[in-house]
DNA sequence: TATATATTTATAAAGATTATAATTTTGTAA
DNA sequence: TTACAAAATTATAATCTTTATAAATATATA
């Protein structure tokens, strides 16, 4: 790697799949590749806009449509008008705890239920996505102690 | 059954969730129970409307989130700002045809994925979701003939 | 019937996403 | 380097969905 360019892999992610790595680009790339909160499209800007001032929401939204497109990203939606990305592309669910709003990864394996089922056989299946709500853990521990505040969503 | 009570049965299922059993809200829980199209709140107004002159959306999502706070009607958000509701509240998944928008329901168990499952076994598990999308079996044959029309969802 | 309560309606307000056009940046060739 | 063209970003307007509010209507009770 050439020195100077720390972003080298991530630019290079991004250039595999015909997008160029613009430094808004890579900054929203390296921001989603390094959390794991599956962010709102407000968490991103908010959290970009003090590194970049100049920085406008429609780059988010323009961004991250791109992203959805080459399949670097994954839109999760689980709330009606929430919608989150998610950078890990590998099959996997989500769990939103309904006290603190956190949302939770976990393993799954969706393939048997294609393979097994009559009506999808003849199906061609693209997408696969599998989200469950509750309360987490941590939740339950605390139910008889004070209440969590707010669900996360600041509805 | 009281004659001129037709919709008896569909009334008694509202009070027994201790909702009054208005005309406008029979009338829509008789329009889901009747579809198995999974429609939008846009859907469900401008059908009944021709029935209802007087309605407003606004009892469409009254009612809607009335259902669903009672159980009586399940929310599918498959794609953002295109909220659905299903009256079906058994376990089942969804399946999203990519070309056409109808949407599909597949039987599924999803009640061993929560058991094996390390990180859910200490969560409280009160929703399970699950959709796909892809291309259904229809559309897959008329793929070489003509393109068949929209994807269903106007966009 | 009179009165209180609940529901519906019409409309305004809020929030999220997309569309548009101007500005800025990037790439290329003279 | 400079000039030009293309692409990306920005600011803002427009659209769409959902919720909030208050007035009007319907329902239930005394
Ligand atoms: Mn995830
Ligand atoms: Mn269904
Ligand atoms: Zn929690
Ligand atoms: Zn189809």
């Amino acid at each position: 790697m050439k020195p100077g360019s720390k972003n080298g892999n991530i630019s290079d992610v991004l250039i595999k799949k015909n997008i160029k790595p613009s430094y808004q680009r890579i900054k929203v790339f390296e921001y989603l590749l390094g959390t794991d909160s599956h962010p709102t499209v407000e968490q991103i800007y908010s959290d970009l806009v003090n590194e970049i001032p100049t920085l406008s929401k429609a780059t988010i939204y323009n961004t991250l449509n791109l992203f959805e497109g080459a399949q670097l990203a994954r839109v999760i939606t689980i709330e009606e008008n929430e919608t989150r990305y998610d950078a890990c592309i590998e099959e996997h669910g989500h769990f939103k705890c309904e006290n603190c709003g956190k949302i939770y990864d976990f393993p799954v394996n969706l393939d048997n239920l294609v393979s097994g089922n009559g009506i999808l056989e003849n199906f061609k299946v693209n997408e696969k996505n599998i989200y469950f709500k509750g309360i987490c853990s941590k939740c339950l521990n605390n139910k008889s102690n004070k209440q969590e505040g707010k669900n996360g969503t600041g509805k």
